[in-house]
RNA sequence: GGGCAGUUACCAGAGUGGCCAAAUGGGGCGGACUGUAAAUCCGCUGUCUUUCGACUUCGGUGGUUCGAAUCCACCACUGCCCA
């Protein structure tokens, strides 16, 4: 397989150094991208660079995770149009713990293999360098002119927030990465989200200095939404990889909810699925939109893939109990329907205090579905909560024991799509 | 070290003594329409509260004033220029 005829048409290549197709034809070559220790888990920002590295040991060459335990430290000015607040090195540690084992589930380990991929933190090998070596040996080779020619730079020049020294050097230290791993792993290829490319042309461009050797690299294209609003966040926030932040079903959610347009390019770029039947799929779905052919198999695909088979399932039965019978009434959902959904928030309420009835908003309140009183009123006014599917308006409402469903259960919509679920005891 | 400009809510950005919880735009949330889309339209968007009202906000601390985001002093931070 021709991993960037593959890339090309699922439209995840960006940029490419010339050469770089004919380096990955001529021998198996290792490749690398690196992920940031911003967080401690990875969002589905980061899925495309899992992916680039998932196709390329699929092409029979070998991925190198880099966790940036070193860069970390530092914060890539790429993108960011202020100075970043630092990670204290605790909590990166932790970080750097999460990343790494969320990164293992992807790729193949498995060291027989002669592609088998690798994990490194750059942190191993910068902690041994002291300042002084490094600006002898990096430092040296880059002239700040061409520094400062990188956008990432220029922008922060041109804004008003300016940029600390410490970011200025950032391009450097990644620099470095990829000289580093080109020495010690013959890692020749770098590859990463488009922003990244001002930060991997110093990567070849300090290895051609420094050894008169070649390097290579390729970027993809960021996701974006149709619409241009930010991909991978939801009034939640992001979402993240880690099913224990990002429920199983509200991932499925997630991409259940593309728009037509997001979804056709979506589903190239992040499932595995052939050519052939993508573009099938794209023709039966354009013949009945509403069907929403492509975000199903988008969101089945992807929730898979990273959280595995079973969590699919169940996700898709939450989703199936929470809107496919939307219209109907809550009584056809059994005891076991709603005992067994999964996912979504649950909380326990005590019995004593339905029997005696409570107010609607006290209720909602005490649930933690709102944060105060004052945010239920001004939800319940605007329309956008159902007890049991069932759109409340009465302020006054009381809450008792004839709002149970199965002696048991309440069942709360905050818009069409954030369910909770209390279980009274 | 010197000079200049600035710091307002999630972001951008108006407001330069009372009509300011603070314009406007974006974002977010909710509603209508739909397909759990998109586009469009409508509402909400400091906190708490029985829509009364109370409380806390305009970098920080003090002050002037009946009254301060607005005036004064000092401090902090940021940017630009000079050394």
């Amino acid at each position: 397989m021709n991993l960037i005829k593959e890339l090309t048409w699922r439209g995840m290549l960006q940029d490419i150094m010339p050469g770089t197709e004919e380096q990955l034809n001529k021998e198996m070559t290792t490749a690398y991208v690196g992920f940031d220790p911003t967080a401690d888990s990875l969002h589905i920002g980061s899925l495309v660079p899992i992916l680039l590295l998932v196709h390329l040991q699929k092409a029979g060459h070998k991925p190198i995770a880099l966790v940036g335990g070193a860069t970390g430290m530092v914060g890539d000015p790429s993108g960011k149009s202020e100075e970043r607040n630092m990670l204290s090195e605790e909590e990166l540690n932790k970080n750097i713990i999460g990343v790494r084992s969320q990164l293992e589930k992807f790729l193949n380990f498995d060291a027989t293999l002669p592609n088998a991929a690798e994990l490194t933190n750059n942190y191993d090998w910068f902690k041994g360098i002291s300042f002084l070596d490094f600006i002898r040996d990096a430092g040296k080779h880059i002239t700040v002119n061409y520094m400062m020619a990188k956008d990432s730079v220029k922008k922060r020049l041109e804004g008003d927030s300016g940029m600390s020294f410490t970011e200025f050097t950032y391009q450097l230290v990644q620099g470095y990465d990829f000289y580093w791993l080109y020495k010690n792993k013959n890692c020749k290829l770098q590859m990463g989200g488009s922003d990244q490319w001002g930060n991997i042309v110093t990567g070849t461009e300090l290895i051609r200095r420094k050894t008169g050797g070649e390097a290579f690299a390729f970027t993809c294209p960021l996701i974006k939404k149709a619409d241009g609003g930010k991909f991978g966040k939801t009034e939640k926030g992001n979402i993240w990889l880690d099913a224990n932040k990002t429920t199983p079903y509200q991932f499925y959610q997630f991409w259940l909810n593309a728009s037509d347009s997001d979804a056709a390019t979506w589903i190239k770029i992040f499932t595995f699925l052939p050519e052939t039947e993508i573009n099938s799929l794209i023709v039966t779905h354009d013949a009945n939109p509403a069907d929403r052919i492509l975000q199903k198999k988008l969101a089945e695909e992807l929730t898979k893939f990273v959280h595995g088979e079973n969590e699919l399932e169940k996700a898709k039965e939450t989703t199936e109990k929470l809107f496919s019978n939307a219209k109907a009434s809550v009584d056809s959902l059994s005891v076991e329907d709603l005992a067994s959904i999964e996912g979504i928030v649950k909380t326990n309420y005590s019995a004593e205090k339905i029997k005696a009835g409570v107010d609607i908003l006290s209720f909602l309140a005490e649930n933690s579905i709102f944060e105060s009183k004052g945010a239920a009123r001004k939800m319940l006014q605007n329309g956008g909560v159902s007890i049991n599917r069932e759109k409340i308006t009465d302020l006054q409402m009381m809450v008792d024991k004839n709002n149970l469903l199965h002696n048991k259960f309440i069942l709360i919509q905050v818009g069409k799509k954030n369910n909770f679920l209390i279980a009274v005891e």
